[in-house]
RNA sequence: UCCCCAGUAGCUCAGUUGGCAGAGCAAUUGGCUGUUAACCAAUGGGUCCGCGGUUCAAGUCCGUGCUGGGGAGCCA
């Protein structure tokens, strides 16, 4: 008999008869001739009871299974009496596939996010993580939808790297010296590596994929990146999932433009696609998530110049720890102000001062400023940075000199320029942050199946 | 790196002028009406994070270390 996973068999109208299933056990109930089994296949949030009569074989095992056991079960699809749900299953058969001990430790009840850090491993197991991971994949398949549909080309670029996308924070080395060497000597002999020079873990593909947007036009790239910033926060990872498009012949207005319809998109799938796992956020993580949907779906987000931020933070009559000061980059609480007070909805930032953002930024007419935007989202902070990119050697190339950055290391990207360079714009999203803003998930650990941040690298 | 909070049964937590530690869930056993963390009863379960100190006596007070969580900086 061919197994039906359960969100297939709960969406049928009338019974096939017999039908297999297979899953996890997450709560039994006995009574004195019969037992009450929920068993979850992970395919959907919701179980399927099972109903086990004491003139089944085994019944003796059948008593001794727990929350956590798994079992393969073959039975009439019948109508349920009980209240919440369609179908139910009367058990014909039931085997053991294997007993969960008594060490298993997730229990019938909510467990504490904390706790289940400490088991990453079976957390997917639990009502929350099962649609945390589900909308997860789901979103995946959402930006990839998006991107086809527009025309967009999906280009991996490399994940070991030796260019450092200026400013984007720390990396992480990549080495093939034998440790006891490095002791030995003393220091890193990089011509000896494998590379035959410094190698890290990529911080972004940016750069890469501008290459190949003034190729093909527009292309996205999607895949882990990595910062080694010791940065212990409920908003950062050492490794995370970035969405980067790189977009030809765009301004920065499409650019915005760009990122505001993904958001809006992505937010739309979820509630049109994900409907129980939504609401399942929606009921126990985060109560005003319906409304924020609202405001990411039906509201335009802001779009303020720096400059004009500084001055609505000059003029808040709020006391700050950080002081507000044209040139300098703004702070948490400023950012979080704008977001969560003033505008009460996303903002996009752009237009910052040249001295605090990277070389490849466009610089303005106005000569202090590049064509730079930020999206901040009350709770979650900055979810997208991007540009209007340099397209001009000269300007690049002087822009470089300004910032004592090796030319030499970036013959290939400079090259670009020389050849039909044309304005070209691009962001990078992390996708977790993204997860966090549509579940109301606040700490980016649970939105990582397997979470990598500073002293912390289990499983 | 800095600031704040915490660590007691497998899990979630009580334990206050210091006096040899409890509850719920889980587990085991028994019972039971189609239940939804079923319900009822019984039983077992503890280096009170580690190491020092004060005291006749420390889960409780003091010091130090470790671990976890929140915040700031760094930053997608």
């Amino acid at each position: 008999m061919k197994r039906t996973k359960i969100n297939l068999l709960l969406k049928l109208e009338t019974t096939p008869g017999e039908v297999l299933v297979k899953g996890w056990v997450r709560t039994k109930r006995d009574s004195k001739k019969f037992s009450f089994m929920e068993i979850n296949d992970g395919s959907c949030l919701k179980n399927i009871q099972v109903i086990a009569n004491d003139d089944l074989e085994n019944y003796p095992d059948i008593q001794t299974i727990t929350t956590g056991t798994s079992v393969s079960v073959t039975g009439k699809l019948s109508a349920s009496p009980g209240k919440g749900q369609k179908w139910e299953i009367q058990a014909d058969q039931i085997e053991i596939i294997n007993i969960a001990p008594e060490s298993y430790p997730l229990q019938k009840k909510r467990h504490t996010d904390e706790f289940l850090r400490t088991i990453a491993h079976l957390r997917p197991r639990t009502n929350k993580y099962g649609a945390a991971f589900r909308l997860r994949s789901e979103m995946a398949f959402a930006i990839h939808k998006f991107y086809r549909e527009k025309g967009f080309r999906y280009l991996t670029t490399p994940l070991i790297t030796g260019s450092d996308c200026e400013g984007a924070g720390e990396m992480f080395r990549v080495t093939s010296l034998d440790p006891k060497m490095i002791e030995q000597q003393g220091k890193m002999d990089f011509k000896t590596d494998f590379f035959g020079r410094e190698s890290s873990l990529t911080v972004s593909g940016q750069l890469s994929a501008e290459m190949f947007a003034l190729a093909l036009g527009d292309v996205y790239t999607f895949g882990p990146t990595f910062r080694a910033e010791n940065s212990n926060t409920s908003r950062h990872a050492a490794e995370f999932w970035m969405l980067e498009p790189e977009m030809a012949f765009c301004d920065l207005k499409q650019n915005m433009d760009n990122a505001e319809e993904l958001v809006k998109t992505l937010v739309r799938h979820a509630m049109d696609e994900c409907p129980e796992d939504m609401a399942l956020f929606s009921n126990f993580v985060d109560k005003s998530l319906p409304k924020r949907m609202d405001i990411l779906l039906n509201t335009e987000f802001a779009r303020v110049s720096y400059t004009q931020a500084i001055d609505i933070l000059k003029h808040s009559k709020k006391t700050f720890d950080f002081k507000v000061d044209y040139g300098t980059d703004l702070q948490s609480e400023h950012e979080r102000y704008l977001a969560e007070q003033y505008f009460k909805k996303p903002v996009f930032l752009t237009d910052y001062p040249k001295q605090i953002k990277p070389f490849y930024m466009r610089m303005n007419e106005d000569g202090k400023t590049v064509a730079a935007v930020d999206l901040l989202v009350p709770r979650i902070g900055e979810l997208i940075g991007g540009s209007q990119r340099e397209e001009r050697l000269e300007v690049l190339e002087k822009r470089m000199k300004e910032m004592g950055l090796p030319m030499e290391n970036y013959w290939w990207y400079l090259d670009s320029r020389k050849f039909g360079s044309v304005p070209h714009s691009g962001f990078g999203m992390g996708f977790e942050r993204f997860l966090m803003m549509l579940t109301g998930i606040s700490n980016i650990r649970d939105v990582i199946p397997f979470p990598r941040t500073p002293g912390s690298i289990d499983f």
